[in-house]
RNA sequence: GGAGGGGUGGCCGAGCGGUCAAUGGCAGCAGACUGUAAAUCUGCCGGUGUACACCUACGUUGGUUCGAAUCCAACCCCCUCCA
């Protein structure tokens, strides 16, 4: 792999963002020759998306940065049938309601990160049910369905996979991938789109289109994909204390977000540094290089990088001061998560167990009590030992009680 | 359609009449050590009440039994071989 002579491309290479490609030259050469549109897609399987796709986005980011016109594809449509790729067996199918809430939750994140309008290098967003609801099944069957070979098919991975394994995949699942290869072309038709990305889970659904568009429009389209992100500890990405790494504000807060990414392991800070910001790489390669402890300043940088872009700048710079009072002067900071408790019922006295299942930090009772007796939950900062201490106003330091949950987990109390 | 094997806690995977809320591993949480890192060591790891208890749980529904995840029956689903 040369030196690609196009500025997006240059940009993949660099930062790592890049798995496979159709034809790495071929696309090298188009790009350099002037602007061009490019896809992802993303189902509606969820209220938001979670850092899994953040990748992706920062690919559209990218493009849209070195010149082109990035297209957000929505799977409005495709979200009906359920991707079967990677999956033992068949999604719960999703009504058209959820479907629909999904896809208005998903949709704010992409304003954040690009900038959409009628211009040619503004991003577009399209919905594929707005061409997949209404094909005429014989009409479909004839045009593009004549294209696809069930002896090709057979030989993709996410198909090969489930006959391997003898898990049923139902002829429902069977046709996603050529929907999404029919995306793909109906895009280039309708937008002159000429390249795919995803995740590398997806690059058997890109090849498809790409040869689709090949035999329908005689277009050259490419495909390209990003690696699949692990850890260094071979964890995938994106889970946390709580649960996924939302995007949304709404279901993650932006301290969370923050600390998220303050906790990354020393192995990946560079790595994630590339990926997940825009810095210039000589300033990544100076911050990857801090030893020891220093490796810390890496760490910050790459929280309030990646919140800004996510959730503004206001956002992460409370997120740094919130961290910075919290962890380093270890002092109160009015900006961590906050539950509200009724005067009168703090003014009688609350088990402490009972106060910490009330905050969120606990799940039930019983791990209130052994995370406890086990020595990691304090109350303002000191460890308490008798789960059912009463906690109560006498606990209140300037208006709040302070409760902490292992090292990390903190989360103030407030009478109202 | 016939014969056989199997469905166990978030996952993998033991258990095959009581001592089973169910061995073990992974994941997770906490403590120690640190740097809000990794590795390591230790504890915890269904719920409610914190002894004892009770509830919920081993595909579903019934049954046998003082007592079942364990035995029986029917049903559902998966797998293997035969047709």
């Amino acid at each position: 792999m040369t030196t690609p002579r196009s500025e997006f491309l240059r940009v993949v290479q660099e930062r790592g963002y890049m798995h496979q490609c159709t034809d790495w030259e071929a696309l090298d050469k188009r790009l350099s020759e002037g602007p061009a549109a490019a896809y992802i897609g993303f189902d509606c399987t969820a209220e938001s998306l979670h850092v899994g796709g953040l990748m992706q986005i920062m690919l559209l980011r990218w493009w849209q940065k070195t010149g082109n016109k990035p297209i957000v594809l929505m799977g409005g449509g495709t979200t009906r049938i359920g991707d079967p790729t990677g999956k033992d067996e068949a999604r719960k199918m999703l009504t058209d309601e959820v479907i629909a809430r999904n896809m208005a939750g998903i949709k704010k994140v992409f304003a954040k990160y690009l900038t959409f309008g009628d211009g040619a290098g503004d991003a577009l967003m399209v919905n594929n049910a707005d061409w997949l609801d209404q094909l005429n099944y014989i009409a479909f069957l004839r045009d593009y369905g004549k294209h696809f070979t069930i002896n090709r098919m057979l030989t993709f991975d996410s198909v090969k996979l489930r006959l391997e394994r003898e898990q049923p995949l139902t002829f429902l699942e069977f046709n996603y991938m050529i929907l999404q290869g029919y995306d793909f072309a109906e895009l280039w038709a309708r937008h002159k789109c000429l390249l795919q990305m995803g995740g590398s889970d997806q690059w058997g659904n890109i090849v498809n289109g790409v040869e689709l568009g090949r035999r329908v429009h005689q277009a050259e389209l490419y495909g390209l994909t990003s690696p699949l992100l692990t850890t260094s500890s071979g964890v995938k990405m994106g889970k946390t204390l709580g649960g996924a790494v939302w995007l949304n504000a709404d279901m993650l807060s932006a301290w969370e977000f923050w600390q998220y990414w303050r906790n990354t392991e020393d192995a990946d800070v560079g790595r994630f540094l590339k990926l997940y910001t825009e810095l210039p790489l000589d300033d990544i390669a100076k911050l990857e290089a801090l030893q020891g402890a220093e490796i810390n300043e890496a760490k910050k940088v790459l929280a309030n990088e990646v919140t800004r872009l996510c959730h503004g700048e206001a956002a992460a710079r409370e997120a740094a001061e919130t961290a910075r009072k919290t962890f380093e002067e270890g002092a109160l900071s009015d900006n961590l998560p906050t539950v509200t408790i009724a005067t009168a019922e703090l003014a009688a006295g609350i088990p402490a167990f009972a106060l910490f299942v009330r905050a969120g930090l606990v799940a039930s009772n019983g791990e209130a009590r052994r995370l406890i007796q086990g020595g990691g939950g304090k109350v303002n900062d000191v460890a308490i030992k008798d789960p059912a201490e009463m906690v109560g106003n006498g606990a209140l330091k300037d208006g709040v009680i302070k409760l902490t949950a292992g090292k990390k987990r903190h989360t103030l109390v407030k009478p109202e």
